[in-house]
DNA sequence: GCATATAAGTCAACATGACTGACTTAAAAT
DNA sequence: ATTTTAAGTCAGTCATGTTGACTTATATGC
């Protein structure tokens, strides 16, 4: 495994940096969400309802397609947690004016509640995560995560 | 959402910036194991089924136990995929010589084959990111995921 | 206006991966 | 000899994903 030189390109990755990399992906994948699992389990919801609830809210009256793109499930996966939303009052519809075939999909004052709550504990991680690490590192770990992101995903992230 | 100052720490996080870490994060992963999952299902294994095989392959002779730990599953949840590699050949175990009790786990042959490939597609992915972004940007990549990761795991990554 | 395409929802069936709790077995430690 | 530990197992449950076929409503293009 000691690989040596391979072309032009100065950034030489060892095999193990590169596991490390995968590794830390891992655990802190893990770990961000272990802390809304538990919360969410309180409800009886899971992760696939959070899922839902986060994306509504940070673009109330999304469609359901658009939704589903997002999160590259099936239409029935998305269909039987996003019923169950709506059942419980979590998440409101309304028919689309212009195209009213589409369904909008928004939070409820209820549902704004429970995604305050889960969103408080993910920006709590992620801005402490942020601080011990330092502005300089925000900007790296912006710029990796970026790229590992395909690249079709990745103009959601144009400011 | 304009909030103004908030104390000494010099480093202000608006919640768009939080939430824009989030969303990195959830993108990143969902297509970093997107990959590797296409390829598990032609073995008809899944995501759990790598999980074992990767952290096998990182610590040859890990025990059960050691692997309950890395992935915070249950034993009954790692028995179901474990006992199915070792059916079908991709892991081999052997008792412990000092305690007896304990089963070492490692990859055979076959084992290592499939575990190569999937390595290789993911290393891929994130050799291709890291040099998409520059080694100053993987330092930070690092040192903000270790931070979000359990403080009681960080000290897998000590070098 | 009619044919086609699209958005959404539904039904039935299934696989995977997680969970719990209780229990067994073997071996180590006290 | 008793207790603890490591591992495995049994039985049942739940959440989340899948496929394929079908319906309904609406929009769009000719």
């Amino acid at each position: 495994m000691t690989d040596l030189k391979s072309g032009p390109n100065p950034l030489f990755l060892r095999h193990d940096q590169l596991h490390q990399g995968i590794e830390l992906l891992f655990y802190a994948y893990r770990d961000f969400t272990a802390e809304c699992d538990a919360v969410l389990s309180t409800y009886g919801f899971g992760r696939a309802h959070h899922r839902a609830i986060y994306f509504i809210a940070r673009s109330p009256g999304i469609s359901v397609a658009e939704l589903l793109e997002i999160l590259r499930i099936t239409k029935q996966s998305l269909s039987r947690v996003l019923s169950q939303l709506v059942r419980e009052g979590f998440v409101s519809v309304e028919k689309a004016q212009t195209d009213r075939r589409r369904r909008l999909l928004r939070l409820t004052d209820k549902g704004e509640k429970l995604e305050k709550r889960l969103s408080e504990v993910q920006r709590a991680r992620i801005g402490d995560a942020y601080r011990a690490a330092g502005g300089n590192a925000i900007e790296g770990y912006r710029k990796v995560l970026l790229s590992i992101i395909d690249e079709t995903d990745r103009k959601r992230f144009v400011e």
